[in-house]
RNA sequence: GGAGGGGUACCAAAGCGGUCAAAUGGGGCGGGCUGUAAACCCGUUGACUUCGGUCUUCGAAAGUUCGAAUCUUUCCCCCUCCA
């Protein structure tokens, strides 16, 4: 069988829901098609959890259609409740402003940009939302939508069921979401929307207000959500949400988020975040009983992709330097430190917490009391250490390790 | 509108005048085992500390008291039931 958007699209396990799955299947097969994700800007860079929408406009654009980036600056403005339980607070518009042109140049960066055909279109619907007129808006596309069916939705029933407070401003996000579609439809013809499935409901009013309004036919498309097998939703840590942005989150920290990745999800996310051509990858996993090697497949190839593959490569490098060899590899993270405070001498404690690596003195103390605390590899037992001019390594720097995963290199200036 | 119940640390939840920086569970962090996994086991989990202590915290404010998470008053917010 001949490989198509939609059939890769479903051996990949992207797909969850769509509308209309036979008809838009024969549609992409025989013509390009332009298909939107709109994209929250609430912060000035995305994380992971969006990472999986960006890998579908990377497939859509590897079959031929365009894709169209939307940077909602009106929607941000309001606040989507989908699977909230609670109003978030609200942004300012510049600020949505500086997300938006951050945000545009991580798509910049991972999809195809030269291929006029295929070019993502960047639109900010603050473009259109921002110049609406209540009363006409009011009549001419709110009366295509029905309180009893709006109560019905999801992103609605369940804060009424909990009790919690919907402001009418968020209640009328998903109105805003299709009229988002209605003129991506109308102004270029863009037939799909697609999205997480916690955008399903979004999605089908889209669909039911360009049928009410212009009696045509578009489609929605949802991707599962990914639930890792322990249950936390993906892409945030601990430490903080896992940024596309490098400067945000090294291609090293990136490298090692994906090798560090649970057994049960490696397989699943082989398919879902690299582009190993599918026979391909199931020849590779089939032909590897060691799951470290799929997982440093899965870490150089998803880094390839966002960082390029000489980050990538330096990553894994670095990993083995450090982790296989205990030594110190090129892109450990980096930190200096000047050479007079090295000459009087620092404590261990204050030099970690200065780094910014832990939260609290306090912190530091108690790693440190569990033998969490390396400096050149040696467990530091006395709490009191000061570090001077003898720690250095070959008079040049000083490896300092906090639990069995962080470790870097501070060097005198 | 009427009746009752409640707001405690990252989350859930106990405490209900001193022994409370606050039981317990989850989560997190560190260690052990391993494979930079999972499971499991141990330790730890407000901040600062000269390791003696010191400072800030139990919805908010004011008060009673030698002493308050605990009692009183006012305020804010939430929940359940009835109308």
């Amino acid at each position: 069988m001949k490989n198509t958007f939609l059939s890769e699209m479903a051996s990949r396990g992207f797909l969850s829901q769509c509308t209309n799955l036979e008809k838009l299947n024969d549609i992409t097969n025989k013509k390009p098609i332009k298909a939107y994700i709109g994209f929250d800007c609430t912060a000035s860079s995305l994380h992971v959890g969006s990472l999986m929408q960006i890998m579908i406009l990377r497939l859509l654009q590897r079959y031929g259609h365009q894709p169209i980036v939307l940077l909602g600056g009106g929607t941000t403005l309001i606040g989507d409740p989908s699977g909230k339980d609670s109003t978030r607070k609200i942004l300012h518009h510049n600020n949505i402003k500086k997300n938006i042109l951050s945000i545009k140049k991580i798509f910049e960066k991972l999809l195809i940009t030269k291929n006029n055909k295929i070019k993502p279109i960047f639109v900010d619907n603050y473009s259109w939302l921002g110049k609406l007129k209540y009363i006409d808006f009011l009549r001419d596309v709110g009366k295509h939508f029905t309180i009893n069916k709006m109560l019905t939705f999801d992103s609605v029933k369940l804060r009424l069921e909990r009790e919690q407070s919907l402001s009418y401003m968020e209640f009328n996000y998903m109105i805003l979401q299709a009229y988002d579609f209605y003129q991506l439809f109308k102004k270029y013809n863009c037939i799909l929307q697609m999205g997480g499935s916690d955008q399903w409901g979004n999605i089908v009013n889209g669909v039911e207000l360009i049928r009410r309004i212009l009696q045509k036919e578009s489609f929605g498309l949802t991707t599962p959500l990914i639930t890792l097998s322990s249950g936390v939703k993906m892409g945030k840590t601990e430490k903080g949400a896992v940024w596309l942005d490098k400067k945000l989150f090294s291609p090293y920290d990136y490298w090692q988020f994906w090798r560090n990745t649970s057994d049960e999800d490696v397989k699943k996310f082989l398919k879902y975040f690299t582009e190993i051509e599918l026979n391909e990858l199931s020849n590779k996993i089939d032909g590897e009983n060691d799951i470290n090697k799929l997982k440093i497949l899965l870490a150089n190839e998803a880094t390839t992709i966002l960082h390029g593959s000489k980050a990538a490569k330096e990553s894994a490098d670095t990993a083995r330097e450090t982790f296989v060899k205990g030594g110190l590899g090129k892109n450990i993270p980096k930190k200096k430190i000047s050479k007079k405070i090295i000459q009087n001498g620092i404590s261990i404690i204050e030099l970690i917490f200065q780094n910014g690596l832990v939260n609290s003195k306090s912190e530091v103390r108690r790693i440190l009391k569990n033998n969490g605390i390396k400096l050149n590899d040696k467990i530091v037992s006395d709490e009191k250490k000061i570090v001077n001019i003898s720690d250095l390594s070959n008079n040049d720097y000083i490896k300092i390790s906090v639990g069995k995963k962080i470790h870097f290199k501070i060097t005198v200036t």
